[in-house]
DNA sequence: ATCGATATCGCAAACGTTTGCATCAAGCAA
DNA sequence: TTGCTTGATGCAAACGTTTGCGATATCGAT
């Protein structure tokens, strides 16, 4: 931050205008060819680097974009910062990075400062809180751009990305009623999460394609690891009655397949289990878990691209765009 | 970014000028209450928000710190980046974050870039492949702030978050010969990796210490998941004659086990092994991995907390600091 | 009435750039 | 010589702030 050297010292060393300089500098026509490379060379030699804030505030772009994300330390979010990172390095763009933690006032708070910081747009997943999408929605009316990913709100009008969650979650579903299973205990999330509720819509779905009947009680709002435990002796009461479950993450299922198997319940052959996410857990646990994959360093880098594609285009000609994800089943062990 | 209201606006609007408007926003006891309250509720009102962009270059400060990191996508750093960005999001601080993806070219371009932004200070661990630290030399020369962690560089002199790594090492090892190992195989990180050599001097220092041999063969350079099955066969053929194993980090522990149980060795009976890190994965494999629990975290947050505390001190007064956190052995069942 | 103190406020420079316009000299045609 | 074009460069405003200093008005004290 010190001796930082600037425009102006290259001119008063060379005894030339600022212009001059700023022009040479990204080879305008107007400058002859002697003094541009005079000035090049000497700026190279003293290792002058343009200062972005001047640069910024000047052409007011940042060539920042700012991140909004519920928790980093989660495989599927981190691979969607990885992708984004990636695909925005390659572009010139960086990334300003927030974690809501899951709280509402956080995010608010991540997505005031990120519009003072002038970034050029927003990337964000909503926080599993949040019920109040005013912010968001007057942002964009302001022609704040801004793309959603995963945890989307359905009515903010903008560009997304997300993966088809309610054919994720038929797809589960229909693996385990092919298997045999007849009663199919659902670990679902939160119901005002929109992703919860689109994977739920595809458990029954595929209940009904297959006229099986849809219980309430074998719904269960379960989507961690903690709930699990917590949830425990309910679900073994509901054990008995079940030949196969179909968990709303990874974490869960697996947390699920652990206490099963405490229990004595052989999986798959008593109860089938599969997830949601494909994370690096589901090759470690005991039986592999089968599970639905969720590509996130992709949709991280397709969330930039959709982000990226709208700031070139100045004019807000190109209408709201919605990227969707096809599901895979990625069949292994449990189910 | 369209149509913000500056201060500029607010004065014309009120009839006042420019620099009523700053002082009146902050307080500034030149100004008269009456036109005090007079601008803060106009600005209230029309929801002005100073420019983050402009105020940094004033004031010479970005208030945000730029992170060089080598993968996301793993546990231990999203957890170092978690920590970073709770304790920065109190203090004020924004967090640009870098990917270096291992690669000491990308490496230099994201110092280069953060440098160009202005960041008030940087946060690096290095990637596995960088060999010339000349570039950090000459920024910490320059008097930039930079704090390393985990993957420090001991021949740059700045402030530095670790863990104790030879004693982790130690502990691993110690442990297994506790439990009757005597021939202990451990699977190394490369050895210009400054982590990857300490965990390796504390494995050999704990053979020491219980006069047992140190064989050549028994170190392995293997760190990852995918280095396993590559060196497959060669660590089968080494199996027969070791009873234990203590690996550089939970992945290729865990990846060691599974291949392991897959050519019939029984876990902890036969071999016993221990892993480094404590990721979530330590407690699905089966059995559950023995291993030296790694703050993240904690080490996430003390690395700006060092950071911060230089940013404040105006002065270089303060010498380098190292902080070192102690590691902790996690006994579970693999050994 | 004069003076100094005090309270309020505005001017303008500065942070590091870019860029429209003006300036100036040289060259050339008439 | 005059006038016009062309090539090369500089001036200054602008981006949105902060801040040292000067300006003005008010007021009590002498």
């Amino acid at each position: 931050m010190k001796n930082k050297v600037t425009i102006k010292d290259i001119a008063k060393a060379l005894g030339v205008s600022i212009s001059t300089v700023s022009r040479a500098l990204k080879d305008h026509p107007d400058i002859s060819e002697s003094t541009k490379t005079l000035i090049k060379n000497f700026a190279q030699e003293i290792n002058y680097r343009p200062n972005v804030l001047a640069l910024s505030l000047r052409q007011q772009k940042s060539h920042t974009i700012g991140l909004i994300i519920p928790e980093i330390v989660h495989h599927f979010f981190s691979s969607v910062i990885s992708g984004m990172e990636d695909l925005s390095y390659r572009e010139g763009y960086n990334i300003i990075i927030c974690q809501s933690t899951e709280n509402q006032f956080r995010e608010a708070a991540a997505l005031q400062t990120l519009i003072d910081h002038r970034v050029d747009g927003i990337l964000i997943s909503l926080s599993k809180s949040t019920q109040n999408f005013s912010q968001f929605k007057k942002a964009i009316e302001e022609g704040f751009p801004m793309v959603f990913f995963d945890r989307i709100c359905e009515s903010v009008e903008t560009d997304r990305v997300i993966m088809d969650d309610t054919e994720g979650g038929r797809l589960a579903t229909e693996y385990l009623i092919d298997k045999g299973c007849s009663n199919i205990l659902h670990l679902a999330a939160s119901s005002h999460l929109l992703i919860g509720r689109y994977r739920r819509d595809g458990y029954i779905q595929a209940l009904k394609d297959h006229h099986l009947p849809i219980k309430e009680e074998l719904i269960l709002k379960c989507d961690t690891q903690e709930e699990v435990l917590t949830l425990q002796n309910h679900l073994y009461e509901l054990l008995p009655q079940i030949d196969g479950v179909f968990a709303v993450n990874d974490s869960t299922a697996i947390a699920l397949i652990q206490i099963l198997k405490k229990k004595g319940y052989r999986i798959p052959q008593d109860i089938r289990v599969v997830g949601f996410g494909d994370g690096p857990n589901a090759t470690i646990v005991e039986p592999a878990l089968t599970t639905i994959e969720q590509k996130g360093y992709d949709m991280g880098r397709e969330s930039v691209r959709l982000l990226l594609q709208r700031l070139n285009n100045p004019s807000a000609s190109i209408s709201y765009q919605t990227r969707v994800f096809p599901p895979t089943l990625k069949i292994r062990e449990s189910a």
